[in-house]
DNA sequence: CGGGCTCTTGACTCAGCTCAAGATTTGTGG
DNA sequence: CCACAAATCTTGAGCTGAGTCAAGAGCCCG
């Protein structure tokens, strides 16, 4: 309604409505890849965008759930804390990644921003009608949930028993298999969290995990590029250390 | 076919092959309990039951997907290994849990009896074929799913923040919460692991986890029962050792 | 170009690990 | 039912990888 314009009428409305999913730059790699032009077109009227900015609480814990959202941009770390504050990193979301539990009505985790965030939100009352009757929508937040538990599992096998120089070198591959970018030959990966974040991330201390940086710096695993960048020149090399049953 | 005798005749095949599921003790804990009688027979023809000893694998990491099942009863624990032989528990399933991915054609842990297990197997494949033709049972195991993701977080801030008292006051708040028994006032928990499987669940050594138990039983919070059981005189009080964020 | 970040490095400490006895429990066969 | 061997569990003593505390180096932004 607002947005349409004397001169354009009711037949652009159509098109505008449909075009921020149209140039959505996520879309192949979120749950909206499921979803035929109508049904796309049905979540789109339903959809809402917000940005957050860096350092901003996106959802505290036990909240009631009223909105979830896919990632358009940005870093998200999801969190638990205790009551004396410490901090335990359960994962962090990017670009293409649902953020929000479909069968609970509480968040299991806070999630901040760590850089600049925009969200494409959806009621989740009204989301879960649509998953109610689309089963391939359903199927595929389904396959999201159990790729968030295998990950889990990952993590609980690095928290309980790896080394810090394994669980640094660990840390690096999941940014290379989840958000390298390939520059010529070179992988580079971008670290938009702080040390401290990796640290909490890891179960480690800030020190050590800077202390472990510099180690595999020394070893010419990690080359700095630019101030929140790192090229891997021997990705296979930090799967050897990370202790991997991963594939080569 | 097998048992019908020519007293009962074919008015007995019925009732014989479902009293199985008739008198399953976990059929109202596990996905069983959103069938309908008829769907639940449909079931049971597709189903066979198989036993393993302690100490036996039951299934490896990575391997082909071909049977998912139901713990009928006993005590069974998934987990993941480093090369060097290095163990981190992730899990224990007890009786009325589901054992298997329903999305994924591979196990993303091994699992290993703890005790005698009982299993209710299903072909992975006729199983999916039902799921998708029943939402309710799809539905069902997707909760399932968001279950065991929400206790990883859970246990990923064990690992990764708690001191050995915390992790061995969780230790026994978990059992408290999946499979008490309350006899009398008493609050008793069954242990069948060893405490090198504790240790291997929480992330430390067997050692720590005994000399963590001996001063929990100093404390009077842990109350050794026969000899594979605690009673828990005090479980608010270890609740609030274990750190929870967990209700009172 | 200076004040406040974040990050790095060093020196020392300590929670939990390792190594090593013993103590209990469990399982087995006579 | 008991004896005895094999596990499992407990406890002690000393060690060490990662944490703590503290200082200094970069870096960013106004």
């Amino acid at each position: 309604m607002g947005g349409v314009t004397a001169e354009t009428g009711c037949l652009r409305l159509t098109p505008i409505r449909a075009s921020r999913c149209a140039v959505c730059g996520v879309r192949e790699a979120s749950f909206c890849a499921v979803l035929s032009a109508s049904e796309l077109q049905q979540l789109h009227a339903m959809s809402s965008q917000k940005v957050f900015e860096p350092g901003e609480l996106i959802v505290e814990e036990d909240a009631a759930v009223r909105q979830v959202a896919n990632v358009l941009s940005g870093t998200i770390k999801l969190f638990k804390l205790l009551p004396d504050g410490r901090q335990q990193i359960t994962g962090f979301l990017f670009g293409g990644d649902f953020l929000g539990p479909m069968l609970s009505g509480e968040y299991a985790t806070f999630a901040e921003a760590v850089t600049r965030v925009e969200l494409c939100l959806f009621d989740q009352d009204r989301l879960r009608e649509q998953m109610d009757a689309w089963p391939h929508l359903e199927r595929r937040l389904f396959e999201d949930a159990t790729a968030t538990l295998d990950r889990a599992l990952d993590w609980m096998l690095l928290l309980g028993r790896k080394t810090a120089t394994e669980r640094v070198a660990s840390f690096f591959v999941m940014l290379a298999d989840r958000v390298a970018s390939r520059d010529d030959v070179q992988l580079t990966v971008d670290v938009p969290m702080s040390r401290s974040d990796i640290a909490d991330y890891l179960g480690l201390t800030m020190e050590t995990v800077s202390r472990q940086i510099s180690h595999l710096k020394r070893q010419g695993l990690l080359e700095p590029s630019g101030a929140h960048a790192f090229t891997l020149p021997d990705v296979p090399a930090l799967r050897r250390i990370a202790g991997g049953n991963e594939p080569n």
